[in-house]
DNA sequence: AATGTCAATGAATGTCACTTTCATGATGGC
DNA sequence: GCCATCATGAAAGTGACATTCATTGACATT
């Protein structure tokens, strides 16, 4: 899965005409390594440790790529911060965020879904994407 | 129901001794007959063509104020704005947005809602609040 | 191997939307 | 009216991006 990632990425690259760097190739398995959920703030924190002149700026940028390529989406959880999470080929899934430990787990509901559906169908709205969070406490919070 | 949520305001600053003043009293009936959704920008750039020597840091606080007092609530739709709504006892909604026009309408699912409380439980997570959004075109930027 | 070409990098800076500070100005209880 | 507080607003500070630009580096060409 890892190694499928980096095909994606590598074939959006050379079709962009862009160029594989060794940043590139140490940001990438730095993010594949890592939670799932991801700020910019972190994913450059954990790289300065192994690589302490690599720039917030080309991690910034670098992330931007793997949005556009498809492999991270960018999320906001509403704590200010961009993180970024891995994709898997064509799902969606939604969040339980816990506000005591910041642990996210997700969760996929195909009835909301199409609930969701309807309730747009009834407005005449044309859905493009949605977000669904649960915040609360985790099952380990709550002991 | 303009008076009611005056009558709130007024008993949550006495209850906290904060006073009365020309500013929060203005402030208060701007933003009680604006729209449902507005930025803290919004709501000063609409209080200045009136009241051009109020301050955006007044806004800013008394907003805030409102949001202590439950006659508004804060939201997040990703646009780097935050925007406040107003409350209405009790009552929770989720939100159909406009990608195009930023139009935010309103629903509510009894059945979405009891979904999600089914995969809380199915978790052992304890919900405390949740957000849904759905983000697309609304029907009258379809046309 | 030296040079040319051009994208990639990262230190520094800019931007934006708040958020706080602080010197002044209002308020409400006596 | 007096005064201890609270409120105000101009300005400065903050945090999280987002952009700039001089330099670097990778490959292609001489």
């Amino acid at each position: 899965m890892k190694r499928a990632k980096k095909k994606v990425f590598a074939d959006f690259m050379s079709q962009k005409g862009l160029k594989s760097t060794k940043q590139r190739d140490i940001i990438l398995d730095c993010f594949l390594s890592s939670d799932r959920h991801l700020s910019i703030e972190e994913l450059y924190l954990k790289l300065r440790s192994k690589h302490p002149n690599i720039g917030y700026a080309t991690v910034y940028r670098t992330l931007k790529l793997f949005a556009e390529a498809g492999i991270a989406r960018e999320m906001q959880f509403g704590d200010g911060q961009t993180r970024y999470e891995h994709v898997s080929e064509g799902e969606h899934h939604d969040h339980l965020v816990c506000t005591r430990c910041g642990h996210i787990e997700e969760f996929e509901n195909e009835t909301i879904e199409k609930l969701q559906d309807e309730v747009a169908n009834s407005r005449g709205f044309l859905i493009e994407r949605h977000r669904l969070e649960i915040y609360g406490l985790c099952a380990n919070c709550r002991k």
